[in-house]
DNA sequence: CAGGTGTGTGACGCGTTTGTGACTGGATTT
DNA sequence: AAATCCAGTCACAAACGCGTCACACACCTG
């Protein structure tokens, strides 16, 4: 199911909870001062009170702009009542929109609906996620539940591979041919090596075993 | 409605004048030796003339981008004709682009419509915060834990561009085109002696090493 | 013109990656 | 049970890719 990250600032949203509406997953999360407490992936929202004990909400609108992690998120500014002059401020200020508050799940799910196949577009990050094992093919980089499996680009490549193909078996001739190579001639048997060393790397990251051997045709990924 | 300020040096654009195209309102303005005459806010372009009266178009382009209120100004250099050896030059001495001249609305229309949307991301972000390492576009400055990271043009062109993909493994093409580098053609290793020149100059302002090889790949600016 | 700075390139050396053959032990077949 | 097949693992050599250095050249400054 589809996740929507939700940040909130301050005391805003005070009886707001995690919800499901149609088909969509709404979780709610605090928005320090120092930006987001986990990473997240995915389309982001954030709704900054213009009033904000700490910190001017203005203010908090430039830093999400300026944190990478959260620069691409949709943010709203939540207003007390509706000034022509402060709503000018917000928009120069990065905010993309903005509510007169008090904020309400109605509001949240209105602006969210409204403006979500626009951003939708926008994540083009190429990403899998398997289980407890998920593969950013942007970064390159192979995670077991967060924790960084070192992958040397062999590993890389024949992991996206299985990955990109769950419980169907590859032969080894597959797995070669997946993996593109052709000059010289790979011998079959090395395609064993390479799967005992990926298994190696997956464990020392802390992981399982999600790679089956099928005796006498090859290997498959298995999911769940 | 949106307003796009050109600057235009010397007899250039002689015919132009303020005009409306697709919700957008151009503006032409003068542009001496002292630099703009009004300070304005918002995209510029400043399109400077090869040749000029009392002042060479080359030393106009240095003194915008050293001027911070023109620094992120995008300049365009307006060539009589397409001689590769000035086009290099315009480039070094900081023109974003050029065009072969006279300048005609359509020029700048062209010009204008097709990089704006890449330049606004830039305008939008004049300051990157990276967990300890901030970048500011606008002075032209890094800083790791509010300590000065002493860069030279180019290495800051780099991890500027790094760090606007940051989690992105870029291919040293992909550098190497980021950075605009096109005339002469650029040879690929010479990105390694880029980030390791980028690396011992973090690491000389008490920095850690964000930029991590991906073997066989290119680098990737790692975010926490 | 001399001195200084920034930048691209070729070359060298080292650590890493990777394909392979050999050995081992478990599974399957006869 | 013996014979056979097959996959896991290890050690090793060759190839590869990266970091680094010194140098040349262009450019700027005085």
């Amino acid at each position: 199911m589809d996740v929507v990250n939700i940040f909130l600032t301050s005391e805003l949203g005070e009886g707001l909870e995690d919800f499901v509406h149609d088909q969509r997953r709404f979780t709610f999360d605090r928005l320090g001062a120092e930006g987001p407490k986990r990473l997240v992936e995915g389309p982001m929202w954030a709704f900054v009170d213009w009033v904000m004990p700490d910190l001017a909400g203005l203010e908090m609108c430039r830093r999400l702009r300026a944190d990478p992690r959260t620069a691409e998120a949709h943010v709203t500014m939540v207003l007390e009542e509706d000034d022509p002059e402060d709503r000018r401020r917000a928009l120069r200020a990065g905010a993309d929109d903005y509510v007169i508050g008090p904020l309400t799940r109605t509001a949240v799910l209105d602006r969210v609906l409204a403006l979500q196949s626009r951003t939708s577009e926008r994540q083009a990050t190429r990403r899998l996620e398997l289980g407890a094992l998920t593969i950013d093919m942007a970064a390159l980089q192979a995670r077991w539940n967060e924790v960084p499996v070192v992958l040397r680009p062999n590993e890389f490549r024949l992991l996206r591979f299985l990955a990109e193909n769950p419980n169907r078996v590859l032969t080894r001739e597959d797995l070669i041919a997946g993996l593109g190579k052709r000059e010289p001639p790979i011998d079959e048997r090395t395609v064993d090596v390479w799967v005992g060393r990926l298994r190696r790397a997956i464990k020392a990251a802390g992981g399982g075993n999600p790679l089956r051997t099928v005796r006498s045709l090859g290997y498959v990924f298995d999911l769940t």
